[in-house]
DNA sequence: CGGAATGTTGATATGCCTCAACTAAAGTGG
DNA sequence: CCACTTTAGTTGAGGCATATCAACATTCCG
């Protein structure tokens, strides 16, 4: 069940076997969750670290007014409240996107395996900077550009870390996100939600469809978002 | 010179003497900075990490057209690279936001320490992910509040850091600043941020002139960004 | 099959960007 | 130290992109 994140830190780290051994010793536990059941709250203060298995979970701030920010996407293999290992009380939540299974690894297993093996904290250390990148890149995307260039960059970033660790279908991703989700993300409404993705669509660049992502034309994609998946940090890109 | 860097950690995790003798044995070399210089560009590799020792440094992404967004900005004690530690190549540049001067201590010498006292390990990488939740605020904030919101915010923000670190005179900062930073920041054009200054000044709650933040009423300016530092994990809310 | 949630599209209003003209401040060389 | 140049800041006018509101269509789910 923990094979999922020693391939996701594989993407990035060099593991020794020891470092493998270490993580496959260390127990878990499996939670399902349903479409939109939150899995940390803001202000929680987990025991537990949890790894994404299948399907997709979001972190999110909840405003004032009681609507959601979503901050980012995490799919098999991530580890989407890693920070809670240092950080005593969540400053956001993290709910499933669609129904989703989760392993929870104690914390305390978590803390005597980095102090076992320096090299395998490092890891996980660098996926939560590898996470950061991807908080700075969301800053620029709804900060610096388009409506279409932000929604077709966050297309873009989720394909491409999903085929990174094998989770597309040729041109097509999973992505069970509503319109409200959408904007909640990019920071658009949602009569601009569908009106960006019909033009997206009439570029013939990509489509969302009953919960699927189809990237039509991942050239024309990238160019109109400037993606540039070098924040991503992958040893070798897969295109 | 690495006094700012164990006050700093110490906002946030507890030291052990022995972590604060190995900070104090780690050799690092001054590095003085000009107003507007880079320290580090885009897709360098760097093999020395940064701690600002004066003044203040700025995290950015340089896009397409040539102009930036900044991501965040860091002040005395503040490792504004520390994720070149782990990751190789930078994804964003670093460069003085006024003239500033930092200590810069090589990865080799952190990485040994790190792994000689894992709990000093851990107190930086909380540090980078108190960062990673000043990142996530920034989404939240560039995405989902007005504009004068999001000035607010980032005011209330910067103030409440320099203030924990006893870097504020009163109710003024040095935030030598210009408009044109200050909206590649916050995402907005440059009248916008004008205007978006004489509307907090009008209310008297804050007034940024001539490289200096001055928070006027510092209630009303936290009331209009929704202000609230949780976000920041310091052990004792100095206000 | 019925009700609720989600998605779609048009009309209208408005907040922000763009552009432009101008002012103030800072830096430079004689 | 002052004239000159350059850079930064300020403000108004106008147009446009996007939010808001409203009506309706579709899908989901019990």
């Amino acid at each position: 069940m923990l094979k999922v994140l020693t391939q996701k830190l594989g993407e990035h780290s060099r593991l020794s076997n020891e470092d493998l051994a270490t993580i496959h010793r260390l127990s878990h536990f499996p939670r399902k969750l349903q479409a939109n059941e939150d899995l940390i709250r803001q202000g929680d203060d987990p025991k537990v670290s949890a790894v994404v298995t299948s399907g997709m979970v979001a972190r999110y701030h909840l405003l004032a007014n009681g609507s959601r920010q979503y901050l980012s996407f995490h799919m098999a293999g991530d580890m989407p409240d890693s920070q809670s290992l240092f950080i005593d009380r969540m400053d956001h939540a993290v709910c499933a996107v669609g129904a989703a299974v989760v392993a929870l690894v104690p914390h305390k297993e978590l803390l005597s395996a980095f102090k076992l093996r320096p090299s395998l904290g490092f890891a996980i250390w660098r996926e939560t900077l590898i996470d950061a990148a991807i908080f700075r890149e969301a800053i620029t995307n709804n900060s610096a550009r388009t409506m279409r260039g932000r929604m077709g960059h966050l297309f873009c970033e989720l394909f491409y870390r999903a085929r990174a660790s094998g989770l597309t279908d040729g041109t097509r991703l999973a992505l069970p996100i509503s319109r409200v989700q959408l904007g909640e993300t990019l920071g658009m409404s949602i009569a601009t939600v569908n009106r960006t993705l019909n033009g997206l669509r009439a570029s013939r660049a990509a489509s969302l469809q009953r919960g699927k992502l189809h990237i039509m034309n991942w050239e024309t994609l990238a160019n109109i978002s400037q993606f540039d998946p070098g924040y991503l940090h992958q040893k070798k890109p897969p295109m």
